[in-house]
RNA sequence: GGUCCCGUGGUGUAGCGGUUUAACAUGCUGCCCUGUCAAGGCAGAGAUCGCGGGUUCGAAUCCCGUCGGGACCGCCA
């Protein structure tokens, strides 16, 4: 080894000690006949300080530079007495350089890595083993380890075995769009990449593994997002002869235990609130709510039906928030309220401030809506003084849509929340299909082979818009923090779903038919939930975008900053493929 | 597929039709400096304002296009 200690362990009990540190020149702080650097190691920064008597590493001393890679050794001694730095973990002693040896010298970084400023995302990516050395990342990566490390570590404990499942598996055109890889051997056909390795996991089940979990890499190739990156990774796990509560308690008890160990944030409500999915609907807008808003969304569909105001009286739903407080807002600012729900498709924003005197001082809708309504809508609404209401009219999931996304805006606004709160619950009892309006037919809500609950097996034939799905989705401030289901273990009713969603028998098989052969063989009930690993380090990280607590993320493009991918291929590497770029771009090498 | 925001020395920003020879901070280079820790002082280098076209007597500034980054809708659990 080049160094006997890390930066981060030297301290007070080493004084005395000779050592050798090596790392990187985080600061320089040059007197002319004494030289201070910061050195900086994975674990710490310690202080190197040149003394003249050592001539030699007094002159390197003054040649070194921002992320130099140097070896320095010498005696580790107290600082003098008013020369310590108490914002330092190592503030009371540093490191006398009686030998340093430059291991490599560093250009002028593109930005600084020693200070925490706003660096051009586009550089950041294309730099980003430069922006892996600040020090937030590098404590991203350390949680990120951390968060894996416990889980491996948790389920292990709990008798669950580690598998992993292929990278390279079969296309299957239900759900995301599918990254394909071509294969070499065999003509025009392609492997996929596992969107999620959620067949492979069942097949588990099959074969008796009973309890399984996989840190698994998932690959969607679709738009991004804030917290949707081209491939990211799932806990990915599955159990045998359990029922929906048994998965929802194994998470609920990694997940608190997790927290309590790595963070120091705290769960707004324990045991976790659980909602239908109809309830989290009706009060939130949404199936992923955060809870850290108390605002509701309320209905007064309802109590405008009679209404003058054709806009309210004539929509399906009419439904509103309080933004308590908000009376003061400009036209100018509810104006841009008002674009902001016009993104999810409202037509406007109906609105009204509830003056001092408890009447409506001013309103998009007072003139058409007499005092009886509007009484009834305040007190509907719990406005007082100083409120402003919001509402949307519309079909019902536009109004769910842009009030839920309004009720965040507002809430962030208007709410104050710490930062460290964790508000997690569950979302359950969703409906196990959604019409279709295009192609006219049933659409699996979830995935194909997610279970109905047993009581609402009798609708499957009468009615399948009221079945209910065995599914579960885990939600935490916001985000969809996991998914899951019980799952279908009866060939037969498997066939029968498929049936319904209009899979044709023939295109069932060649898609589906490993699973159906499969759960004839003594398959065991089963069921299992995803957990979105870089979402969940992300908010114990408390970062905004997943891309900070992911080492290598791609850009909004999907592309790769750093190496240049995706990237052209050349033309024997096609040709091997039975490939034929239809439009090359400028740049295929041939 | 669509909407919006950003692009000015290495970095982060200001300037938004003419006293701009493009400003400020930081970084960088050199000199001075033995207790600093965002060290300090002095001096200096460094940008044809992402790219292309247009409007104008005149464009970093206005318009169109394009490229790159980001936020969002659609898409995606």
């Amino acid at each position: 080894m080049l160094k006997t200690h890390t930066c981060g362990e030297l301290k007070h009990d080493c004084i005395g000690q000779e050592v050798t540190l090596a790392g990187w020149v985080h600061r320089r702080r040059d007197h002319g006949g004494l030289t201070f650097i910061d050195l900086r190691d994975r674990w710490g920064l310690v202080q190197v300080v040149s003394d003249p008597e050592y001539a030699e590493a007094h002159e390197i001393m003054a040649s070194l530079r921002s992320e130099y890679v140097v070896q320095v050794s010498g005696n580790v001694r107290g600082r003098p007495d008013g020369a310590t730095n108490p914002d330092m973990a190592s503030g009371d002693i540093e490191l006398v350089a009686k030998q340093v040896e430059i291991l490599n010298i560093s250009k002028t970084p593109p930005f600084d890595i020693n200070k925490i400023t706003r660096v051009e995302e586009g550089l950041r990516q294309k730099y980003r083993y430069l922006d892996l050395r600040r020090s937030h990342m590098l404590k991203n990566l350390h949680l990120r380890h951390n968060t894996i490390a416990f889980i491996r570590n948790h389920l292990s404990q709990s008798d669950f075995l580690e598998v992993e499942t292929p990278i390279l598996f079969k296309t299957t055109p239900e759900g995301a769009r599918d990254y394909l890889v071509p294969s070499r051997l065999h003509k025009g056909k392609f492997y996929a990449l596992p969107q999620s390795p959620q067949q492979l996991k069942q097949l588990l089940m099959v074969a008796g593994v009973e309890k399984y979990f996989q840190i698994a890499r998932c690959f969607r190739d679709e738009d991004q997002r804030g917290d949707r990156q081209p491939e990211f990774t799932q806990l990915d796990i599955e159990m045998s002869f359990v029922e929906q509560e048994d998965v929802l308690q194994t998470i609920e008890v990694m997940m608190t235990q997790l927290v309590s160990n790595l963070t120091s944030m705290k769960f707004q409500q324990t045991p976790w609130p659980r909602f239908s999915n109809e309830e989290a609907l009706n009060r939130f807008g949404t199936d992923k709510p955060d809870l850290r808003f108390g605002i509701e969304l309320q209905d007064v569909t309802e109590l405008v039906s009679k209404s003058e105001f054709k806009i309210f009286s004539s929509a399906e739903a009419v439904k509103g928030i309080n933004a308590e407080g908000c009376g003061t807002y400009t036209r100018k600012e509810i104006d841009s309220l008002t674009d902001f729900v016009k993104k999810y498709g409202a037509g406007g924003l109906a609105w009204a401030v509830v003056g001092e005197d408890d009447s409506i001082s001013r309103s998009s809708f007072g003139k058409y809506v007499d005092v009886v309504t509007m009484n009834a809508l305040k007190k509907k609404m719990q406005a007082k003084p100083g409120d402003l209401l919001l509402l949307v009219a519309s079909e019902i999931d536009i109004v769910h849509d842009s009030l839920a996304a309004l009720r965040i805006k507002i809430g962030e606004k208007i709410s104050s929340y710490d930062p460290n709160t964790l508000a997690c619950c569950w979302v359950v009892d969703f409906p196990l299909f959604n019409w279709n309006e295009q192609e006219n037919r049933w659409d699996p809500s979830h995935h194909l082979f997610t279970a109905p609950l047993t009581e609402d097996l009798c609708h499957l034939k009468t009615d399948p818009g009221k079945v209910r799905g065995s599914q579960y989705d885990m939600v935490c401030n916001g985000y969809e923090m996991a998914g899951g289901s019980i799952r279908i273990h009866d060939s037969e009713l498997q066939q029968q779903i498929f049936g319904l969603i209009g899979l044709e028998q023939s295109v069932a098989i060649d898609r589906f038919g490993h699973m159906l052969e499969a759960f004839e063989y003594g398959t065991p009930p089963h069921g299992g939930i995803a957990v979105g690993i870089d979402r969940l380090v992300m908010l114990l990280a408390q970062e905004k975008n997943i891309r900070e607590v992911i080492a290598f993320p791609k850009s909004q493009q999907a592309t790769d900053l750093m190496v240049g991918a995706p990237s052209s291929a050349d033309v024997d590497q096609l040709n091997e493929l039975h490939i034929n770029v239809v439009d090359p771009p400028d740049d295929i090498i041939e």
